[in-house]
RNA sequence: GGAGAGAUGGGUGAGUGGCUGAAACCAACAGUUUGCUAAACUGUCGUACUCGAAAGGGUACCGGGGGUUCGAAUCCCCCUCUCUCCGCCA
């Protein structure tokens, strides 16, 4: 959530941030977490004052009773009884005041970088840059929906029976290459430097609220019934969730973790006709990076993981191109968003296979997710994450890309891990 | 699932109503000594909010929430989690 000592420090900045991320009454907002913030300083100066009244009158009290004056003692406490309900007044008020703080602070989303573009949708997203060779496919070439039937390896109807839509079963080939693309990412991002962990992939309320998926996206997540635990809709949220309410050693920063998980998402309102294959599922597997450095080194971090991305999909052979995404397509809690779309050549679309973002202290400040600045000051650090990457698109990308009448052929990455170099 | 024990600061762990924001030890940090390292000695050593230019104050927090009391880490209630034994089991 946003800082109030940040938003004091420079109110425009926030406001003129929240606009782009297309809060309309931005301005009158922050006024309102303003003046609440306000009263909530007041309300506790207040109470504070009364409770060190009481605080030295039960000492007194301590003390007289241990010389054994009973009687001065219950002439002391009979000041007691005011001061009481004039603290219990105010702590109710601070308490309800901080709640409603709280309230606001998460409503409202993180205020986007002065760089975000201002835009509203798509639309106004900008390219940055584009790479790789769009294949040109002959006339008969096949959506990858029509692939994946024609060679037999991911069966759809399956997945209904078992679970519903948006399960896929892959088998054979299909299943083969989903875990070579997941050892493939897990092995290049040990090699940048990112250290492997393997997560929960149910996680509680608080890790939510961490994150930021709560309460914002409550209905995006399958909760599990009678348990108050949630599907993770990514592996950002474990993995981030990690160093909730921890106070990191300065020398072990930047950290830098990898983690493939499954995500579950329910994509309440999303789907129609024009969602078809793989392009939107229910389960998916994707590797996420996380990255946890100083304020001053996260825009630095956040160009070298899309470097990092950028350089999966060259190995891949897949042409991609960068969004900067506007204020308007950006998530609720990042701060500055580049996407990642491969073309995908039958069915003429670019698909998002990544999303990196720099959250900056949005997160942090809900993770309580510190360090000692100088062994002194303690300060919030700067989350990111992005994904590298995520499978489902990844697969379709290279069903249609690489097709021929007779056969799909493997990337010549892949193949030491699939063992096989086409599907056929 | 049944029975019992427990949750205290970075760690171990003391603390059953006021002198305890919390002993002691370890770790860490700073300094002294020393040819270097080590050892020894001295000091510092939780977090948040808040007042203050600062020095230094105030308030809250001993798993979480509520209660009793003038006063709670300590007593009571609820919840969560951990451990041990039994049962079941990949």
């Amino acid at each position: 959530m946003l800082r109030i000592a940040d938003i004091k420090n420079d109110k425009e900045k926030v406001v003129s941030g929240l606009e782009k991320k297309r809060i309309v009454n931005a301005a009158e907002q922050i006024d309102a977490l303003l003046a609440l913030d306000e009263s909530r300083r007041n309300t506790q100066l207040e109470s504070d004052s009364v409770l060190n009244e009481l605080n030295s009158i039960s000492k007194q009290i301590g003390a007289l009773m241990q010389k054994g004056d009973k009687a001065g003692a219950e002439k002391v406490k009979v000041q007691i009884g005011e001061l009481k309900s004039k603290s219990k007044v105010l702590q109710d008020q601070l308490k309800s005041i901080e709640a409603e703080l709280l309230q606001t602070l998460y409503s409202l989303p993180n205020s986007a970088h002065e760089k975000v573009p201002t835009g509203t949708s798509s639309e106004d997203n900008a390219v940055v840059l584009e790479k790789g060779k769009i294949p040109e496919l002959s006339d008969a070439a096949l959506p990858h929906w029509e692939l994946i039937e024609k060679y037999d390896i991911i069966d759809f109807n399956l997945g209904n029976k078992i679970s519903g839509a948006g399960f896929p079963v892959y088998k054979g080939k299909g299943a083969k290459i989903q875990r070579a693309l997941i050892n493939f990412f897990l092995d290049e991002a040990t090699k940048a430097g990112f250290e492997e962990v393997q997560t929960p992939i149910v996680v509680n309320s608080d890790s939510g609220y961490g994150t930021g998926q709560l309460p914002d996206k409550e209905g995006q997540m399958y909760g599990i019934v009678d348990s108050n635990l949630f599907l993770i809709p990514t592996a950002e949220v474990p993995i981030t969730n990690i160093y909730r309410d921890v106070i990191v050693k300065e020398e072990d920063l930047p950290i830098r973790n990898v983690g493939y998980t499954p995500c579950f998402r329910r994509e309440a309102g999303s789907w129609g006709a024009h969602v078809r294959g793989l392009n939107r599922l229910h389960q998916f597997d994707k590797v996420e990076i996380v990255q946890i450095t100083k304020p001053e080194d996260s825009y630095k971090a956040l160009e070298g993981m899309c470097t990092y991305v950028e350089s999966l999909l060259e190995k891949l052979e897949l042409p991609f191109r960068k969004l900067l995404l506007c204020g308007g397509d950006m998530g609720f809690t990042s701060a500055m968003t580049y996407d990642m779309e491969v073309y995908s050549a039958a069915q003429k679309k670019w698909l998002e296979v990544s999303s990196v973002s720099n959250f900056e202290a949005y997160q942090a400040n809900r993770l309580k997710l510190r360090y000692k600045e100088d062994g002194k000051k303690i300060t919030l650090l700067h989350t990111l994450n992005g994904s590298a990457l995520a499978l489902p698109r990844i697969v379709a990308a290279i069903l249609e890309n690489n097709q021929t009448d007779e056969y799909i052929s493997v990337p010549k990455v892949l193949q030491k891990y699939t063992g096989f170099d086409r599907i056929d």
